[in-house]
DNA sequence: CTTGCGATTCTA
DNA sequence: AGAATCGCAAGG
């Protein structure tokens, strides 16, 4: 186990993506990467509870090459492109054939910031102004960017040695909770109380 | 094959 | 408010 606690077992991804949603706050993202060890504490996520869900890819069984890995057993990364130019994170859920999914929101920089840092913006981060410092993470996108997690990594599994998560030592929080961003064209769906953030 | 557009971010 | 920028998915 490394300082930065133990890995979340396969166990953790089978459960109701609304509960694995909000059991991701605070666990830590381990992403070894050009032999540096990226960590970023889990701040913000958002559920997508597959086939029944319209803000979901999945909705209504939607079955491509795009959402298959989203049929895989729970525990392994969803990576995707959006608007051409951003990665989105998601952590698959529930069992095989059925499509749920997380999708990592916000994150904390914990070690490995110069390299996030120069992921995204080609500074040290002691080069980044204090704005930049503040919000490197705290966006979908800019998590993937900082994270250096690409198409390359979609269905890697989160039980692996180079990506997986981990349960740091407890440190307690408020958890939030509101609506999922931008998906208003999902009807009711856009209302759901998905999202959840840690409150400091 | 064509076309419309997105679970975003940055700039003005 | 608008642009950037392209793979995906639906439709012809």
């Amino acid at each position: 186990m490394s300082s930065y606690g133990k890995k979340l077992p396969g166990s953790f991804y089978m459960n109701k993506t609304v509960d694995v949603a909000r059991n991701l706050l605070g666990k830590y993202i381990i992403h070894n990467y050009n032999g540096v060890k990226l960590v970023a504490e889990i701040t913000e996520t958002e559920a997508y509870t597959g086939i029944a869900d319209r803000a979901c890819h999945s909705y209504g069984g939607k079955r491509t090459a795009r959402t298959e890995i989203m049929y895989h057993p729970g525990g392994v990364a969803y990576i995707y492109l959006i608007y051409g130019m951003h990665f989105m994170l998601n952590v698959v859920t529930e069992g095989a054939g059925d499509p749920c999914a997380v999708l990592i929101r916000g994150a904390r920089p914990v070690a490995g910031l110069d390299e996030m840092a120069k992921n995204r913006y080609g500074e040290t981060y002691a080069e980044l102004s204090q704005e930049r410092r503040r919000t490197m993470l705290n966006g979908p996108a800019k998590l993937c960017a900082c994270l250096g997690l690409t198409r390359e990594d979609n269905g890697l599994s989160f039980l692996g040695e180079r990506l997986y998560l981990t349960e740091p030592a407890a440190e307690p929080f408020e958890i939030g909770v509101g609506p999922r961003i931008n998906i208003d064209y999902a009807g009711d769906a856009a209302e759901y109380p998905y999202r959840f953030f840690i409150m400091r």
